[in-house]
DNA sequence: GGATAAGCGAGACGGTACGTCTCGTCTTTTG
DNA sequence: CAAAAGACGAGACGTACCGTCTCGCTTATCC
């Protein structure tokens, strides 16, 4: 784990396993995208991906599984985090950005894939980790925000990212309610007064 | 509609109709409450209310139907709406009652269903009615305060709720991180912040 | 059963019973003679007689009775029996006329109907006085053919009748062999052959 | 196809699939001669074989095709053909072993079943070979007597075995007429007498 | 460079749940 | 009060996945 992969099938990156691999990786994340996480089958991936069911199975065993490590594969871009010197900007921004991923069919999917893999205790705290890296790196905005003086010191990061992230989160998860185009804007607007505090 | 029920079913509250569909709901609920979403299946529920497979599909057709309607028959009383004068222990208590609520195997339960069922547009439709119809009784904490002028008149009461009760309902869905005792008086307290605008 | 019917369904012939029983028996001809016995069900014939569902099982209790019922009350005419004054014209014409039948929906469906409901020994039991009943009128035929010493005195009619008809019902029953035009004569012709014996 | 076996089932016979597949129809021919064909079920066949119900949809996938396979696979054997030398002590004698195999349970299930399936084109046409190659084994009683000159040249076979064999399978099949003991033997008689013509 | 071990393809199977279909019974409502 | 309307019990049917297993065969690794 520290210096060299412990998976057996990563050692080397040109073998077959390892393109097995990546072609099963990579139809799982059409798939989802494609067909949603409810309708998201093995012997569908397998067929893409061009290999047999059993070698899926072998490999990942379950479907959650198969699902997260797709998941974490394939999204390793993360949501740009924006720095314009603004701290208001960069947050609404953010949300905006957070906002269309969630409406984007793979987004819809890994949120989907979260909610319903969470009963397995291992899963969850895959996805709390997914999720944690792929919103943590936006604390650096608010980080940024204190050491310019726009925030008080001693401001709640995690806070601050919950209260902007889990409103989008939730619209995506239940329901459908659209996200309006000035919601993004309107969080960032409140949360940041959130923080200034009343006085 | 409106002295006389629509549907058939509960036409006379007596009749054996009426009593299987009691039953079958409350066994859901039981099942739904002791097996999670994911393994809740309607043979289980069947057995448990006493009443044969084929009447539950006759009757609700699919799982997910099936979560719904329990989900809308058993859970009427809703998270209770606290009236104390003080705006900031109100929303706190709210948001600590939906806490506890999001905490119970029922309350995990309902937000898993919403999550499973969000593919289809009508049960997505139906499942924001029950957040909406639960949440928005609310909204009345946030307008007497704004009639006692606590909170400034254009207060967006929508917003306020979704920032105090997303982040509640996103840890409960996503990952498996707790709920910490002092978070919901935070939530208030930010956004409650946030609210009052920048002074 | 002598000179009134104990059937009290016949007791009046212009009552609603009556009238109810006709539409009944007249739907499940309609719908055996369409649909075939396997896909006949008690459900088309109640809705097609537009009477309840819950009527025809009062009345009849099983498919199986039912279809008796309706092919007893239905197929009252038999098959016509020929008397041309020469018995092998006669038995070929009404081997003709029974092959013509069996080819009928309506002919295949008896057919069938009585082979799948013979397990019941009562409903047996009235298949074969059915039977009996539709073809021993062709006696008369081998009678007369002996009155007239066409056939020897002695001749055993049951048999002559088997062997002239079965073939036709059990090509009717089994398989999908069509009836060959000229297999009604052949029959007679052998039929008869064998009847008057070697010398 | 020469050498070897085009079925894949059956390519290894010492196999799990070879294992199954006579498990399954051993055990189908067991629930038929023992429920009869109306009361045969996939659910029963699976048990007492010993197999999951969802193998015997895979691999037959619906009942008919089952019991067809079950006969086809079981009764391979046929009726005995004797060779006594005399055509109307073998035609008698296959007559009798005819009707003593339709007096089994699993002969009156064969007859049934095929009576029952033959709604299916297919279906149908497969069990019209059954019979066929059940029964014209027996034309070789016909043939030799031809040979030896008991019977005239143009004798036509397939009339004479149906002649013989219809009016068994037909009892079997319609009401619950019972065979009588000499009625093989007056058949046998007739029939011959038939195809020697008149004088 | 050949033994050898690891992984893959192919095919079936056990198991569970699902949703459908019919039959025949039972209760409730209505004329 | 009897028939209509409609729900129910019972049970089979056929389907869809999931995850496991076995058996050859191919590929990659190791001596």
């Amino acid at each position: 784990m520290t210096e060299e992969d412990a998976d057996p099938i990563r050692r080397r990156p040109g073998g077959r396993a390892a393109r097995v691999r990546q072609a099963v990786l990579t139809a799982a994340l059409e798939v989802l995208a494609e067909e949603g996480v409810a309708r998201f089958g093995i012997a569908a991936v397998a067929a893409r991906a061009g290999v047999n069911e059993t070698t899926v199975y072998r490999r990942w065993g379950t479907r959650e599984k198969l699902v997260l490590d797709a998941m974490l594969a394939g999204s390793t871009e993360g949501i740009p985090v924006p720095d314009t010197g603004d701290v208001r900007t960069d947050l609404a921004a953010f949300a905006r950005a957070l906002a269309d991923y969630l409406a984007t069919p793979a987004g819809r999917a890994v949120a989907r894939a979260a909610a319903l893999s969470s009963d397995d205790p291992g899963l969850a705290e895959a996805w709390e980790t997914f999720w944690q890296s792929r919103l943590e790196l936006a604390g650096a905005i608010v980080d940024r925000a204190v050491g310019r003086g726009e925030l008080p010191a001693g401001t709640d990061t995690g806070l601050a990212l919950e209260l902007l992230c889990s409103p989008l989160q939730t619209r995506a998860l239940l329901g459908h309610r659209p996200i309006e185009p000035d919601l993004p804007e309107r969080l960032a607007d409140t949360v940041l007064d959130g923080l200034r505090g009343r006085a």
